[in-house]
DNA sequence: AGTACCACCTGACGGC
DNA sequence: TGCCGTCAGGTGGTAC
């Protein structure tokens, strides 16, 4: 699931559950998701210290530990975050538990073990060096513009670069388009002022209403293409059949009666 | 700079 | 029931 308003969720979700606790062991570290990390040094670095404030830039949450360092997870496609089951829903899938000292577990899991755990001192410095640009939730209009400025490829795909924003994925991107009003596959180039406004206005509404509502499918206003994403499904707005088609090699839904080419 | 394709990994689902 | 193809909300590399 885990796109921008998903982990935007988790992190409130985090706060309110695991900040100011001890940190008493750390659990089912999945040595697959650590990259230049051992086991021994992420228990080394966590247990003992309690987690104080988190960040989120994109789809990456980043946790400070009172020692310093910050935990960073990056949740692939099935990645996870829970302090409500005790026992962990997933055992199979659960790739790291922080014990909390007279509260729950902090549960990280995935599936498909696309996402990955890191270690860092300085967050700046980790989303400079992943090369991300400005967190889509809340860039202002001037970075956004300035973020398409000279792009010439096709405006889901652009929109989905995480180095021009961060944060919008497959899902999202459908439905922003759809709210904007703009197939897919527009080359950002014939975007003139004017729908970049209107797409950084629907960046900003479709990426935080979701996150408002938990990212909950099942929440979404019916007036959105989500709970359409089929085909041949009535469009929201005007009654036409939603389509599917291949563009920047996934799979996009759209109106083809509100989106022009 | 942009696109298309493959790989990573683990499923779920439909057709036969 | 088993096998097979297709698809899945992410990212990174390669080749053109």
């Amino acid at each position: 699931m885990p796109e921008l308003p998903d982990v935007e969720a988790y992190r409130r979700h985090l706060v309110a559950t695991a900040l100011h606790r001890r940190i008493d062991g750390v659990e089912h570290v999945s040595t697959e998701m650590l990259t230049g990390l051992s086991a021994t040094t992420l228990r080394r670095k966590l247990v003992g210290t309690s987690l104080e404030s988190s960040r989120r830039h994109g789809k990456y949450l980043f946790a400070r530990t009172d020692g310093g360092p910050w935990l960073v997870l990056h949740f692939g496609m099935t990645g996870r975050l829970d302090c409500d089951g005790r026992a962990g829903g997933d055992r199979d899938h659960t790739r790291l538990v922080l014990a909390l000292h007279g509260g729950c577990s902090l549960a990280f899991e995935d599936q498909r073990k696309l996402g990955g755990i890191w270690l860092t001192d300085d967050v700046d410095r980790f989303i400079a060096a992943r090369n991300l640009g400005p967190d889509a939730l809340t860039v202002e209009k001037a970075g956004f513009l300035d973020a398409l400025h000279g792009r010439r490829g096709a405006v889901k795909a652009t929109l989905m670069n995480q180095s021009i924003v961060a944060g919008i994925g497959n899902i999202y991107a459908d439905e922003i388009l759809f709210h904007a009003r703009v197939h897919p596959r527009r080359p950002v180039q014939q975007l003139d002022e004017g729908a970049r406004v209107q797409l950084h206005r629907q960046v900003r509404h479709v990426l935080g209403t979701a996150a408002d509502r938990n990212a909950d499918p099942g929440r979404m206003p019916r007036s959105w293409l989500l709970p359409r994403r089929t085909e041949g499904e009535p469009c929201p707005r005007c009654g036409g059949r939603v389509e599917r088609i291949r563009a920047s090699g996934r799979s996009a839904y759209l109106c083809p009666r509100c989106q022009r080419r």
